[in-house]
DNA sequence: TTAATTTATCGTAATATTGCAATATAATTA
DNA sequence: TAATTATATTGCAATATTACGATAAATTAA
């Protein structure tokens, strides 16, 4: 079918699953580096930063930006993109309360 | 094309992104779940566990087995699945370390 | 041995993703 | 105004993913 049938999980895990997928492509772990790196946060930098074309970028961010990962604002001609910090504290807690939980069960089943 | 140019990216880049695609998917997140709460992590309590049939589940399973997420160990007819914490531990340091690169500059140009 | 149970794999259909050329849109500069 | 610059969108081809029925393989139970 190639449908993901996300009506079968909860809210919670269909959020959860939607920013790692999100996060799930070099690219886009890629932009997320050099948003960190760099402080002006011009889109055609990530265009000259990255080797891919121009309209691959803009997809990415757009998948970035539909998930709440990062914003952007209009500065002229340009687009300023920025880290919309919420989205990842949220991937960051998940995965935190995960290992934590992790460290107080016995994996040694396997 | 289609198909992610792995190749432009590093090696670092690539396997977060790896790991983050293979939690990008809520039946994938709802797994880890079950092999969180159940202590027993039989394939097959999890095939009753999850609105999913028994192939579609054996395929996610073989995903996260692929990226090292969980292991899997043969138990006379069964199969015991569990998580394996280096590559979650893995994800939580890329994200805690993020979260602190995040604080520590100025987010505030968008 | 036969039947039942458990899991993996194959094959296939439907859909999604990736990447880019071409083009549209909007702001800036000459 | 015309040319340039910056970004988004459209359209398309190639590939990947998702889901499941059918079936294979291997163990266990009757």
């Amino acid at each position: 079918m190639g449908v993901t049938k996300s009506n079968l999980f909860t809210k919670e895990v269909n959020q959860i699953a939607q920013l790692c997928k999100a996060m799930g492509h070099p690219a886009r772990i890629a932009i997320i580096q050099e948003l960190l790196i760099q402080k002006s946060c011009i889109c055609n930098d990530l265009v000259i930063a990255l080797p891919l074309s121009q309209p691959t970028i803009s997809q990415h961010l757009k998948a970035l930006k539909d998930t709440g990962i990062i914003q952007g604002e209009i500065e002229g001609a340009s687009m300023c993109y920025c880290i919309a910090p919420k989205a990842l504290i949220a991937i960051q807690t998940y995965f935190n309360q995960l290992v934590n939980q992790l460290n107080a069960i016995d994996t040694s089943c396997c």
